[in-house]
DNA sequence: GTTAGGGTT
């Protein structure tokens, strides 16, 4: 600890947050930030009159850094030292310094508006520009001015963005802490190869024979690049090995790999053996890989985007930002001098790489932000002018008041209606809390609650279908459930039955290739929704997993209450073929998925109107997760759609 | 007739 650069700094950082309301500090990797800004503070007596708060965009880090702290302290996690994530808080009266997510402190801010219990509030890793943090980075602005109790905000970030959050804050002080990385010499290509794969496979190659020992870390987009990437490199090191230079090991790094194989990289490789991991951005800053001295960088990304004109995502490679790049250009240095490979050349970084990543804040569907926002009943409130760090469109922004509205949470003056403050203390999409609200009316929460934890995991629930795991399979597709032929909500309710059935056996959800990390993430969900429904209800008991299941069923409320839930993301039919026309504002020719369980009736025809969960657009544009609704409980959303004027809704 | 970057309440 006594050997972080930051701790030379501590009279200063001390100093400079004694006169000021909010301090920037730029913390370079290795710093120390982290783990000694709350220690300082702590030190110096900020935690005599309230709680040191350091948030973090990530549960692991929260965790292992408060660990850590605690440690140093010598005190007992959850005592002076604790954390706070979704589903476990561990804090006592005692403690001092709290690590939590920013959603978390979010979510405290909804019940406690000034969060008085804080005396100091850090904000570390803002440069990543999670969603959370800059709703949280606009709620601080507000809040350093109108608390009566004293606050102080830090805010961590990176140097390419330090000034312009300074700028945010009127121009408040910014102190640049250096971090601990050894130097990282960069090589650019001479220009942008045809293909990143075959571009990073030879350079490879080349540090595989040229360079000493040390291991390369190269970062790809997705799963399917890393795997053609790993067969290419076991394939030419294999015809390489004849005595010519050391052994390797391949290994692929990233999310969707089962928890087991994330954690090889953590092994180190036997002597004499370099290894070589191909990764997604999860080695950008969710994991850290040690006894890596060489990087090879793609310069490129996934991101998930959104049009609000088309309600539609998208999943697109895009050029990743100059922070990125250092990012990963840094995870070369941690013990030692080394190398970054970038398969690009300089002129790209300098010309047409963004400083940072493009905020989440504009790439999401703000529907739940917004109603966020309105819930906290802050003085005077213009959702179209609040200040964010940077502001969504006005196009985004209106989007998501109009669903809102269709969703009866704000009314036709855009003020937020009982229903709609029920709806925000649930930790779900909007379009989810509603329906859970109108699940409870009718009786059929129980199923409700179901489907709604399932689809907060939903990506994380089917398996894997990249072509190596379809080798893998040890039987044929099983017969899971098939939503009786209404879809897509109702299959992923009777999945989760029939586990319940089978109390929440591990090896059933093996069986059935369920990821299971995934199901008992669900599992905590409904727990957690539930318990917040019976408080909302009074008393509503209908919550038992198994309380439904009464032979053939079909599921009338249950997709009513998903109807008007998800009265912004209608379809209809069109008349003479199988695809359909979004009934939003804007409407759209989309297709039903055709991983959908969704059932064509006798004459080959899907009904004549769904609700999706999601417009995903990737080879055409398809709604993903669809349940069949009736004309009857469509016409209502329709004739309120005719009156909808946006104008009013600000 | 098909998608999977990373997070979070």
């Amino acid at each position: 600890m006594a050997n972080l650069p930051i701790v030379q700094f501590e009279k200063k950082i001390i100093e400079t947050v004694e006169q000021n309301p909010v301090v920037v500090i730029i913390g370079e990797t290795g710093s120390g930030k982290s783990t000694q800004l709350s220690q300082m503070l702590h030190r110096k007596g900020y935690t005599d009159s309230g709680i040191v708060a350091v948030t973090q965009p990530r549960r692991v880090a929260a965790v292992s850094v408060s660990r850590r702290v605690a440690q140093e302290l010598g005190v007992r996690l959850g005592e002076e030292v604790g954390y706070a994530i979704r589903f476990e808080d561990r804090t006592s009266e005692r403690t001092q310094i709290k690590y939590l997510t920013d959603g978390v402190l979010l979510r405290e801010s909804l019940s406690n508006p000034e969060l008085n219990q804080y005396s100091v509030i850090i904000l570390d890793e803002a440069h990543e520009r999670s969603l959370n943090t800059d709703i949280l980075l606009g709620l601080m602005k507000r809040l350093v001015g109108s608390r009566a109790s004293n606050l102080k905000v830090l805010i961590t970030s990176a140097t390419l963005d330090g000034e312009k959050v300074s700028k945010f804050f009127s121009d408040c002080p910014l102190l640049t802490v250096p971090g601990k990385l050894f130097p990282v010499e960069i090589f650019y290509s001479k220009e942008r190869p045809t293909s990143y794969v075959e571009s990073s496979l030879k350079t490879a190659l080349d540090i595989h024979v040229r360079e000493p020992e040390g291991d390369v870390l190269i970062f790809m987009t997705g799963q399917d690049d890393i795997e053609k990437l790993v067969l290419k490199l076991e394939d030419k090191v294999r015809s390489l090995e004849e005595g010519s230079c050391m052994d390797a090991i391949i290994l692929p790094l990233h999310g969707s790999l089962p928890p087991e194989m994330q954690v090889r990289v953590f092994s180190p490789p036997p002597p004499n053996c370099r290894r070589f991991i191909v990764a997604t951005n999860i080695a950008e800053t969710s994991l850290t890989v040690d006894g890596v001295v060489y990087v090879i960088d793609s310069g490129y990304v996934k991101q998930r985007q959104y049009n609000p004109a088309t309600g539609m995502y998208s999943l697109d490679v895009v050029q990743v930002s100059k922070v990125q790049a250092n990012q990963r250009a840094g995870r070369a240095g941690r013990t030692r001098p080394g190398k970054c490979y970038r398969l690009y050349p300089s002129r790209v970084y300098n010309d047409e790489f963004l400083d940072v990543t493009v905020p989440e804040i504009q790439r999401s569907s703000l529907a739940g932000t917004v109603l966020y926002l309105k819930s906290l009943d802050l003085p005077d409130i213009d959702i179209l002018k609040f200040d964010f760090l940077d502001p969504p469109s006005t196009e985004s922004l209106e989007d998501a008041l109009k669903q809102l509205y269709l969703i009866d949470a704000i009314d036709e003056n855009g003020s937020i209606t009982s229903v709609g403050r029920t709806m925000a203390e649930l930790p779900l999409e909007p379009s989810l809390s509603r329906t859970l609200i109108e699940a409870n009316e009718y009786g059929c929460l129980s199923q409700a609650l179901t489907v709604a934890a399932m689809l907060s995991a939903e990506t994380n629930l089917l398996p894997n279908r990249s072509k190596s795991n379809e080798k893998k399979r040890k039987h044929p597709p099983l017969d899971l459930p098939d939503g009786s032929g209404f879809g897509d909500h109702i299959q992923l309710l009777q999945i989760f039955e029939c586990w319940d059935e089978n109390d929440y056996d591990i090896g059933w959800c093996k069986y059935y290739d369920l990821q299971v990390r995934g199901m008992l993430f669900v599992k905590e969900v409904r727990k957690q929704l539930s318990q917040i429904m019976q408080k909302i209800a009074k008393g509503s008991s209908d919550v038992q997993a198994n309380q439904s299941r009464k032979g053939h069923q079909n599921y009338r409320n249950l997709r009513k209450a998903l109807c008007i839930g998800y009265a912004s993301q209608l379809a209809e039919r069109m008349r003479h073929h199988n695809g359909y026309r979004t009934l939003g504002f804007k409407s759209q020719l989309v297709q039903v998925h055709p991983s959908s369980v969704l059932q064509p009736d006798d004459d080959g025809l899907y009904g004549s109107y769904v609700v999706y969960h999601e417009l995903i657009s990737t080879s055409r544009p398809y709604m993903r997760n669809v349940c069949a609704v009736e004309r009857q409980w469509v016409m209502p959303i329709l004739d309120k759609l005719e009156k909808l004027n946006v104008s009013k809704l600000r």
